[in-house]
DNA sequence: CAATCACATCGAAGCGCTTCGACGAAGCGC
DNA sequence: GCGCTTCGTCGAAGCGCTTCGATGTGATTG
């Protein structure tokens, strides 16, 4: 390949003046600058990473891990990708996904250290992360796709589940439903501290008794037949729910599919508010699910932000971000029939 | 960061000493070594990436290319990244994902002209792929996952869809069915040149002929709701059909709701048969499915081994792999009922 | 018109590692 | 006891770039 050198003979300069038209560091004349470009262009000239890379300190790399082993990557997680790497590129940062188990705190942190990114992003962060305190003792930056239990003080971008929850069961109470039931990620995840599925509950919860009305929510492993069952139980407790709020896609499928089993019509008789979904879910059900999907976009694009704040050094440290999920109407809730609550 | 430097200096040896103790590149007595691995530990010494990929030429890393924001990332895709990784690994390199649309060729070749990634692997290759022109016109080592129209001299791994198919007609037929229909992946995929959608419907219309039965495959979106329409058309074409071979997740979940909603018992009057399948969506219906399940694990090690011989120049080039789906009994298959066709 | 000042450019010193040739010290046969 | 090989180690030369201080050149000023 060619290289600085070359570029600089052909043009005539000397190695550093390609060197700053390159970098724009320092001022380069017009026309010195247009006879760089065409030796370069000539050559067919593609900078050194590595050189680069040792000369400047920087890796202009950003690395996302995650455990891709562990758990499924959803639509919302490919949305998140695509605007971060959208945005780490327009910052001239390279994003790349680098799949590594959650225990290998280590192996994150060598990456930074021995150079190979400048910086991390973390997803899937549970409520008690072994990587988190693994990075932050070894002073590299970072910036968490959700957050731990106490996320004080560190750099993070997360759905805001309070105000998702509390705005789908307001949704649903402002249509007159008052027995509303919640249908959970699954036992596991919550074993494995897996944040949503503590988070969302919690805010379900509180928005119900806000309301003055009792809670009932179920865990539920993430397939369909999962969510047959969990209606199963819903209804069991109490037979005369006319709403569910769903946070779990796979369950949801076979939720919609129990209901209907059971002569239930979604919506006329029971509403379906899936929330925290992926895009393109709402069109997999019939009905058409009315969703509050989950911000994974804007996520992105502030968490590499975020993030390149933090690299950079220059702002302090940016405030940490939340997100409400947005209500996308679809067809699967409706005003509450007006069956006496039970009498069904 | 401590450097090699500073731990020559600790243990007392040149420079030159503690990288040949690193790489075992040339002999170093027991005592040395062990004096240099102690340095290297009290300093916690991490070497540089950046001025080892400098002076050795070679970055240990192979770029992953995928079109995140373009296709959905399966369970599939899963297996082979977790097991692409690990074999990665396994022979010093490290493999990152690397967003790509797959409109940006060039952007690609960069990676490895400029020094980030010794050898690309290229994933949803299509019938006409630029990237793989490009790549070749660079001589940068690739490998691809898939394969386009003639992939001759190129280095890939993929599904054998013609035996795929073939088993899978093969496990019908022996199970009494001669009116066989297949649910392929969208039209869109097709248009696009997506390999997986020609070859298989190839190979089953081939395997059909074969035995002196008329093939008849339709189109669908990848949808449960397109599921369903696409069953209601097989039926409409052929009222006597007995078994489906599927070859497209979500619309498989529609069809099996499809066919139970005209009364039709899976599989007592009409079997599936889930082709190129994902882990896990066996057992996300009810019955649960017998799949032939993509090799993604075996691919993902093959395709890692093939880049790694054409980086490192050692084999000439390693022969293509074909690898069939595998068939994993479920529930969704059994003995053709005794009607005769088309008067049920 | 000498002193000053931007501006554009250059040369050289690294960045932290790999790798090559060289070299001293044993160990060997004869 | 001599040359010879072998083993373990060293010093130095880069890899291709960024960046700092220095320098030359006109234009600007009192």
């Amino acid at each position: 390949m060619a290289t600085m050198q070359d570029v600089a003979r052909r043009a005539q300069v000397s190695l550093s003046t390609v060197s700053y038209a390159l970098s724009g560091t320092r001022p380069v004349s017009a026309a010195t600058k247009a006879r760089i470009e065409a030796a370069m262009a000539e050559l067919g000239f593609q900078p050194n990473a590595m050189a680069r890379g040792l000369a400047s300190k920087r890796s202009r790399t950003l690395a996302l891990i995650f455990p891709a082993m562990e758990l499924g990557i959803s639509g919302t997680v490919q949305e998140f990708v695509a605007s971060a790497a959208t945005t780490a590129r327009s910052h001239g940062y390279h994003l790349v996904l680098w799949p590594f188990p959650r225990d290998e705190a280590d192996e994150v942190r060598d990456l930074v250290v021995g150079g190979m990114a400048d910086g991390v992003l973390l997803m899937e962060v549970c409520l008690d992360d072994v990587r988190v305190d693994t990075l932050r003792a070894a002073g590299v930056p970072f910036t968490m796709i959700g957050r731990t239990e106490d996320p004080d003080g560190l750099s993070y971008v997360d759905i805001d589940f309070d105000r998702t929850t509390e705005e789908a069961v307001a949704h649903l109470t402002a249509l007159g439903h008052e027995r509303i039931g919640f249908l959970n990620h699954s036992e596991r995840s919550r074993d494995e501290g897996y944040a949503p599925t503590v988070r969302a509950e919690a805010g379900y919860r509180a928005a119900m008794r806000r309301r003055g009305l009792e809670p009932l929510a179920v865990l539920c492993d993430e397939r369909p037949a999962a969510g047959r069952d969990a209606v199963a139980h819903l209804l069991q407790a109490d037979p005369g729910l006319t709403a569910v709020v769903t946070m779990n896609e796979m369950a949801t499928f076979g939720a919609t599919v129990e209901l209907q089993a059971r002569g239930l019509r979604v919506p006329d008789d029971v509403s379906v508010l899936s929330i925290v979904t992926s895009p393109g879910v709402a069109a997999m059900t019939n009905p058409p699910l009315t969703t509050m999907h989950a911000p994974g976009a804007a996520l992105g694009r502030l968490g590499v932000e975020r993030l390149i704040a933090a690299v950079e050094g220059t702002s302090p440290t940016a405030d940490p971000v939340l997100l409400p999920c947005l209500l996308e109407e679809g067809e699967s809730t409706a005003r509450a029939s007006g069956h006496p609550p039970g009498t069904r």
